[in-house]
DNA sequence: TGGAAAATGCTTGTATACAATTCCGAGGGA
DNA sequence: TCCCTCGGAATTGTATACAAGCATTTTCCA
């Protein structure tokens, strides 16, 4: 009983000991990663996982590479997995790719927007405004994510979606103001109704630069992060 | 004997049976791909790499998931790996993508491009003058590959290098002329020496939609291709 | 008491055994 | 002759056993 403050969190993440697809890992990793349930500098045993999701050593192993090559989380050999932390360079270069993208593919989402689309976007808009904090990061991510599918690159699409993931961890790493982004996506909503590519492009370029700008990296930056004072508070021995 | 053919090709891939690392297994599996030697469609056995490879299937299965992450192989539930084809809409993709991310980049490129840099694409493009048609496609991959990496954004070069390799896949299957490309990236050094930003954006605006402009999409598609075709004539027993 | 070396335990890396599914062909009937 | 059904062979999916490496602690000596 020794990482059980891990152990906490991990078996948060299953209901009980039902066995599930690789597919339902991975999301339920996924999503506990954006949405800043597992910090940066988590440790991920396998047997840990194993025991929570109710499945073998083999089916995490596969999750966890898959998650290592999408960048989310870290493997060094004999040393185990743990949930990456972006270094600053990371951070700009993420910021930088992101701007390119989306502002390219704005010119393409305007043209294509349809108002299901549109309807599709309010949706996603309203959850993440009645949502916990928690929940509202992802679907920050997920909004973003379906904005920019509209235009209709796959190649792009993934790739970008990959970028909006790790840009969670980067405000998990150097995000200032857990308050933060009071998320004016409502506000991108009208400005597509109207169709004007320029100032649509303004507005996003400002907002992912007011995400940036939110940022600090003055701070700690690779080591272990607040992970002990997280979860220190769970270590009672409960011997058995 | 039934898939002799796929087996002596994998065999080509390992020299004997020595034991190989995992990154080793990916790279040879990932030449032999944009080399094409492993054209789509081609069915690539777990039992048969492992063999090929001194390995067990789990380092095998491992590589091919990373490979089908990447979109170079297809992996279906019970059905196994096969080289991906792209569609003629995914192909389209590609481009588009490659047209917009490299077009991006060379601007920091231009900016950021020192000698030890150009020396590097020189080298690149004299190997790829002289290899054989098989090992050019392989080099021109590399070509852009290090010329996008001077922009310095590891985020965008990771996307684009995945870009490129897929666009080897689809060469195989639509590209008309196999001799194409002569390969014009000599004019390409020439230009950046330069250092006019608009004239190497036109340059690479054109040397890519001239590729694109090389393709065929009319033909089949997907259905499996010239497999047979291209290593029939293997089928020696060679028995002991 | 401080530090270094060794040993032990825990975690990961690899291979293999077994179960599950698909594919292909043979056989029988209409 | 065509089609449907039913094995059998081959291949993939999952779990588990064992080997190897790292981390921590314990112990011993200065």
């Amino acid at each position: 009983m020794n990482d059980t403050g891990q152990f906490h969190l991990l078996a948060g993440l299953a209901t009980g000991r039902e066995t599930r697809s690789d597919d339902a890992i991975y999301q339920a990793l996924w999503e506990a990663i954006v949405e800043h349930r597992l910090s940066p500098g988590a440790r991920l045993p396998e047997d840990a996982l194993a025991g929570a999701f109710g499945v073998s050593r083999t089916m995490i192993r596969r999750v966890l590479q898959r998650l290592a090559l999408e960048q989310l989380v870290t493997l060094r050999a004999h040393r185990g997995a743990q949930i990456t932390s972006p270094t600053p360079s990371e951070a700009r270069d993420v910021f930088r790719a992101r701007r390119l993208l989306e502002g390219a593919l704005l010119a393409e989402v305007v043209t294509r927007l349809t108002p299901e689309d549109l309807k599709a976007l309010t949706t996603i808009a309203d959850q993440e405004h009645h949502a916990s904090r928690e929940q509202a990061i992802r679907l920050s991510a997920r909004f973003h994510t379906r904005l920019m599918a509209v235009a209709g690159n796959a190649s792009l699409s993934e790739a970008l979606s990959q970028l909006i993931s790790r840009t969670s961890l980067i405000i998990a790493v150097y995000g200032r103001h857990r308050a933060g982004c009071p998320c004016e996506h409502p506000a991108l909503i009208d400005l597509l109704a109207t169709g004007e590519l320029a100032a649509i492009q303004h507005w996003m370029q400002q907002h992912l630069a007011d995400i940036e700008a939110s940022l600090d990296f003055t701070a700690s930056g690779d080591a272990l992060p607040d992970f002990e004072h997280l979860f220190g508070h769970h270590r009672e021995p409960s011997a058995s």
